[in-house]
DNA sequence: TGTATAATATACTGATCGGTATTAAAAGAG
DNA sequence: CTCTTTTAATACCGATCAGTATATTATACA
């Protein structure tokens, strides 16, 4: 009714879920926060609840931006294949850019958090497996069009590129010789034939 | 010289490894490991230093017997494709069989600390390289032996199994449908031709 | 057996953790 | 302007953190 939140609650939780990304749940504590969002310890525990639920909130708000970049990136391509080895390339090259890597925030937590908590667990499942889904859209439009050989299992390869994914995100917070992750990326694109 | 240490300091590590792998860094307090360890902090802090080189320790000592059982499995085994397909199989086996799933050390370790500790960022670096290394010579045999075809190029094939690897390992961890792991697999083990 | 030495156990340190009670300030309603 | 209500700011809470000083116990050697 009367006084008006005088912070943007967006833009704060944009500052949590990206203080979250980077280093974690356990390791960002209430005063990291409160300095990176720009305001007081009630006004966070008021607007968002307390540390875990401001966690999940910017896991959520995670998962949602995530998904439609990557739909985003997989359509408007005449080429299905070349929208896959662009979407992975580009992933490579921003990964390698700066250091540390961004890393991806939902994965993360699937290590973090997900074997000792259901809910992020269910969550971070339900995420990859939209993100296979996504993958197996755009392999059986490839298909349809005749680019991609009609033998190919869409669910599987999409699966499979979930999977190598997962694995190349993580592999490169290692950061290995740049060779290693060009040569797995070709490998994988391969799959698509 | 005079009194002798009561505990046994291969053992308290062991226990420490088991530790840091299940609960990460982090989220590992002294007190856990003291109770687990089952000795008193100065001992622990007389026998392994503070908490960071314990963990370093227990680190050390996890990528050690990790690749001593990996070389262990693909050995010994007539045809290559056959020991690849075992090793996948009984890891997801293993994986799917408790709740939550054990998962590896170093992988967590890549994904918690990797990124903000070049000291672990090399260590576990230094690890992947090492496994793809041995899944390379594998392969190489395969070819020699004439199971696998000649054109097939071992580094880079190997390098992709270890990205595999990673990306089933972290996967499992959110515990998605079983096929969702099993097609991944199969999809992987083809580029075995 | 007495002494030196090192490992043990207890108890404590300052710092930081997540979370909150209390106080001050702001703004619409009357 | 005053009152009411909700926000924001300060300061604080007990709990736990990693790490250590102190005191006790055990043992090899003189």
């Amino acid at each position: 009714m009367v006084r008006q939140r005088e912070f943007d609650e967006e833009r704060a939780l944009d500052d949590a879920m990206r203080l979250f990304w980077e280093k974690g749940y356990k390791a960002t504590s209430l005063s990291d926060l409160t300095s990176k969002m720009g305001i007081q310890r009630p006004s966070l525990y008021s607007a968002f609840g307390d540390k875990e639920e401001l966690f999940e909130a910017a896991l959520r708000k995670y998962v949602k931006l995530h998904s439609s970049s990557i739909r985003k990136k997989l359509q408007n391509n005449q080429s299905v294949k070349k929208a896959f080895r662009t979407f992975f390339e580009e992933l490579v090259e921003e990964e390698y850019k700066e250091s540390p890597s961004k890393g991806c925030f939902c994965i993360n937590t699937m290590v973090e958090l997900a074997p000792h908590d259901e809910k992020f667990e269910i969550l971070t499942r339900e995420h990859q497996l939209y993100l296979s889904v996504i993958f197996q859209e755009t392999i059986a439009e490839g298909i349809k069009s005749g680019e991609l050989e009609s033998s190919l299992n869409p669910k599987k390869v999409a699966q499979t590129l979930v999977v190598s994914l997962i694995g190349l995100t993580v592999l490169m917070k290692s950061r290995p010789e740049r060779s290693f992750i060009d040569n797995s990326v070709t490998m994988i694109l391969s799959l698509l034939k």
